[in-house]
RNA sequence: GGUUUGGUAGUUCAGUUGGUUAGAAUACCUGCCUGUCACGCAGGGGGUCGCGGGUUCGAGUCCCGUCCAGACCGCCA
């Protein structure tokens, strides 16, 4: 038997027990008389002890070669320590090793198994099986355990089930890169893996299961960034005969309950926006609403002046920055700068000051006087002390750069607490979305949201003004979830296929199957999908998925631990058919 | 595909306008230490300054290229 307690359990309430405990070697202090080793496992440490006087001359020797990270297993009576540690659990007893096994030894590890390791992210990865030993990604993965586990039995208890679709499935042309698995029994044919189960789960509706749900792996070949992987965890959802009504309200549900439950924080009834008012607010369909500044368009009070930056504009709109009057000429200039940079791509930006003794100050004096800047004020919200940052161009452009320096800002002055959640519904996002690239409109949700019946007439006429049945969940600034009332009948679908530009053949080939299952008694459905990486980051407080995620890609898309992507034999490129010749 | 920041000891970093033998902390090794728990003290070993080229009397430092990593934009139905 490896051990007959862990290393987190021990208490002085076992004082004179004989214990055997296994675990790894974190710390050696050697005292000449007295040494002691704190073994440590995953629930805790405990330290044991190796005394002149009471320890064997021969286990002395052998406790002087263990090394950090060593592999042991000892035997040995529980003591009271002569000096106490509050600090941990076990601060009260230690081990005063009997007998000692090394299971295995270990080279020195390439950074420090501490909280605070002096490891770099890179490092980390390559050796994430050290890394995952810290307490803090450790933590990570159980705090990502019991959100999954939250997750299940809530669902679970209302009479959802949980249900594996094929990850092995059919390439198509809409929506995010696919990955690509050849097949070596269909010679120059290939799988995809799923983006998303989304036509799975539809079927699963139209096979009678009513509430499903999956924790279930998803992959898009699509760049990536700190808060997104190409393969990643989804809550996946469906429900049939429901409305929109009835979706928000069991997933707002599961949100409190996780929120409660996870973070002990009772939320009352999410607010809702549609997605029109969330682009005129806040610039942005994931708006932050933990903290105010708040869009104020200018348009009405900047334009038919003498500027002409403004009035060729198709928006003029502004925030205001709360004690932002208290910048120097140089932090503002900085500012400036920061929306110029590429990435942001503003040309310019206006700024007033607001005084404490209620004048305004400005960078464009010359055309506007203090009337209109007190218009300015109002628009934005702004107060004495504020400063008023101004941006213009054409409207979806200059919404993004506003919203991109409002959570800029948001950040500097420390308005994002991670403790604090501020959930919220937008709703009637846009069917399509017109797409310069390829000259057409693209599905803003995908080919199968349902759109707002009334606005179905404008198919023809105003494609960008349809909207859908499709609604986000958003947490502090982050999209959480996402769904829509799924189209249902064959008709419709038909129809949107069209739009999309696929002819009646294409729509055939890929999408088969679905229009098939609708002629066969479909129901009405609908659902969501949560990015569970996300939410635990968000649930966790932090901003970097990474880490609640065990083996996790870096930038490039590589697993620096295994070297994957790697090339494969020519053999085995044969077998698939693949040989370049 | 683009913008940007970085790459110097096992590790995290400093290294001035180009100038003597490239430093610190930590880790590691040795010794000492009567209760440590970020133990302490003394000593020691440890460097292809990512790689290639160039400028120069002289390059960690300047220039060009390249590779790798991070953040962001495009992209992500």
């Amino acid at each position: 038997m490896y051990r007959t307690h862990h290393c987190g359990e021990l208490r002085a309430s076992h004082i004179n027990q004989k214990v055997t405990l296994s675990g790894w070697v974190q710390k050696f202090r050697d005292k000449g008389f007295v040494a002691w080793v704190d073994l440590r496992d995953r629930y805790g440490i405990t330290q044991l002890v190796f005394d002149a006087d009471r320890t064997d001359k021969e286990l002395m020797k052998s406790a002087r070669n263990l090394g950090r990270e060593f592999v042991v297993q000892v035997s040995g009576t529980v003591i009271e320590r002569a000096s106490k540690n509050p600090n941990i659990d076990t601060g009260d007893i230690e081990i005063l090793v009997e007998s000692l096994t090394l299971l295995n030894s270990a080279k020195v590890p390439p950074f420090t198994i501490e909280d605070d390791t002096d490891g770099g992210e890179e490092l980390r990865m390559k050796y994430r099986y050290l890394d995952i030993r810290r307490n803090p990604v450790k933590n990570n993965l159980i705090f990502r355990h019991k959100v999954a586990q939250e997750v299940r039995s809530y669902l679970s208890s209302i009479e959802f089930i949980e249900v594996e679709t094929p990850y092995l499935i059919k390439s198509t042309p809409e929506g995010a890169r696919d990955f690509v698995v050849p097949s070596r029994m269909n010679e120059g044919q290939f799988y995809a893996l799923p983006q998303s189960p989304q036509t799975f789960k539809q079927l699963l509706m139209v096979g009678g299961m009513d509430k499903y749900f999956q924790i279930v792996k998803c992959f898009r070949d699509e760049d990536l960034r700190a808060d997104r992987q190409p393969e990643f965890t989804q809550i996946d959802c469906e429900m049939t005969f429901v409305e929109q009504e009835d979706i928000l309200n069991t997933f707002e549900g599961l949100t409190k309950h996780l929120i409660k439950e996870i973070n002990g924080v009772e939320l009352s009834e999410f607010p809702r926006m549609t997605f029109d008012e969330a682009m005129k607010r806040y610039g942005n369909d994931k708006p932050d609403i933990r903290f105010g500044m708040e869009f104020g368009e200018l348009n009405d009070v900047a334009q038919h002046k003498d500027f002409k930056v403004f009035n060729t504009a198709d928006l003029v709109v502004g925030i205001a920055i709360p004690g932002g009057n208290s910048y120097s000429r140089k932090e503002i200039d900085k500012l400036i700068d920061w929306v110029k940079r590429p990435q942001i791509g503003a040309l310019g930006m206006v700024y007033v000051r607001c005084n404490e003794d209620g004048t305004y100050k400005s960078s464009v004096d010359k055309f506007y006087d203090q009337n209109d800047l007190a218009n300015w004020a109002e628009k934005t919200g702004a107060n004495s002390g504020d400063l008023i940052c101004v941006l213009s161009g054409q409207t979806s452009k200059v919404r993004a750069q506003l919203s991109a320096l409002r959570m800029e800002l948001a950040e500097r002055l420390g308005l994002r607490n991670p403790k604090e959640f501020a959930p919220l519904w937008v709703t009637d996002f846009p069917l399509l979305e017109w797409d310069e690239d390829t000259q057409r409109y693209h599905a803003m949700h995908h080919p199968f949201t349902a759109p707002k019946p009334e606005d179905i007439k404008l198919l023809d006429t105003d494609p960008g003004a349809v909207k859908a049945n499709a609604y986000d969940l958003v947490l502090n600034g982050n999209e959480i979830g996402g769904g829509s009332i799924r189209i249902h009948d064959k008709e419709t679908q038909a129809l949107m296929f069209n739009h999309l530009g696929f002819t009646e053949e294409e729509a055939k080939a890929q999408f088969g199957f679905l229009m098939n299952a609708f002629e066969y008694g479909a129901p009405p459905h609908g659902g969501i999908a949560f990015g569970l990486d996300r939410l635990v980051a968000i649930l966790g407080g932090q901003e970097t998925i990474r880490d609640f995620i065990a083996f996790p890609k870096n930038n490039s898309g590589r697993d620096v631990m295994i070297d994957a992507p790697a090339p494969i034999a020519n053999d085995q490129l044969d077998e698939l058919g693949l040989k370049t010749k």
